[in-house]
DNA sequence: GTGGTCTAGACCACC
DNA sequence: GTGGTCTAGACCACA
């Protein structure tokens, strides 16, 4: 496996947005340990042919929130907190939650339904 | 009950979506039937403290959609549809739904885990 | 044949310009020949549950185009020029001509798929 | 020439529903293939001295039919279908066939007579 | 009264 | 730079 992100200007979602989701999926996943470097920012804006500042705002964003830390001249590194990425994406799945909740009243469906129709959506394969 | 719109412009989803959001609502419950009148919209625009142009653009996706028809000098009425609000929602309800899925694939949750949050998130009163 | 006409608020062409239609085809059916009387202003609204003032608005369109005559407290009759009700018709099919005409260029549509499509459509039947 | 897009304030035709047609027919004629940019809202509403909103109003038209695609911070393109703008001309064209015929047999127009007209107005320069 | 459209200028998000 | 949204006030068409 590569060690380069997929980069698709086709989706919905913003490219920074794809850059933090596949970044965080790589630290999960223990692809990229603490200490792992980040692919540096003008060589994934070579390959994925997408603006330098773009690939600066998502790095921007994931170091606000602890995930990596980045060094003048030397690159961007994932910190030495593995619960800041978890923290980061359980705000997002709780907010998801909600919405989803949310629109689940307001259609009317069963408990029991939207039970299985969560259960059915984590045994598909990935979607993207 | 005021029995209007609650807005915010603070909110990141667009104004006219909540508006949309907020009749799919009243027509989902019930409270606005077939042939219901919508809100005219400039009296909605007066008291919900929006421009004209913004409620025009909420009706005008309704009507896309096929929730509701508006005829020239008589108003927006709930069209003779009902499945139409509800392909909607629906819509949008498979979307959250793959996009929490991916989230709790990254996240790496057990699938009884996401179960039992969802069970809980839908047992909780509304949370706005 | 009642001597009515058949308005529907449900049509996308406004009721006044239903209103105009219908008169028009009455008279160049014969049915109402020069003198004819047109149904009373408030008679028609009553019936067809329209407001005086939409009907009010047709007839001066007519009386406007020399269709019809306005006689204070008497009402409204067949105006004697037949061919008013011809010209008045025949500058709404010139504009539809063109049209229809610039729609196919658009399209590229060949000249005779487009006098074919005329064709079939004049042998159809009513499709209000 | 200019390639932009000539609008009057002065039609009966809402102004987007003019850009609506002149892009469609830029599409159709293959000036503009698939994936091709359109102006960007700001430049064409600039140029054609016309309000930013009204021009994404055609935009908006455009993307519900499935011609065009818009892309946050990109800017909007031809999308891979071309079919998609035959599709909204034809479904235009075959409603101004009906009322052209609707009118015709009012007047009581030869099929004949008919079909003599439609070819010459096929045969004439544009009329604008 | 209703909806339909348009403008001019503003602020924000994304690339 | 791009698009996305919103406002305030205006004028017109229809019932």
């Amino acid at each position: 496996m590569t060690d380069l992100l997929v980069l698709s200007n086709q989706s919905p979602t913003p490219m920074y947005a794809q850059i933090v989701e596949q970044v965080l999926a790589k630290i999960m996943s223990g692809e990229w340990p603490p200490g792992h470097p980040l692919p540096s920012i003008r060589d994934l804006a070579a390959r994925s042919r997408v603006s330098v500042i773009t690939i600066k705002r998502a790095y921007l964003e994931l170091e606000h929130a602890g995930v990596i830390v980045t060094q003048q001249g030397k690159g961007s590194f994932v910190a030495d907190r593995p619960d800041a990425s978890r923290a980061v994406l359980m705000d997002e799945f709780r907010a998801q939650l909600s919405a989803l909740a949310a629109t689940a009243r307001t259609l009317r469906l069963d408990t029991d339904e939207v039970l299985r129709l969560v259960d059915a959506a984590l045994s598909e394969p990935e979607d993207t």
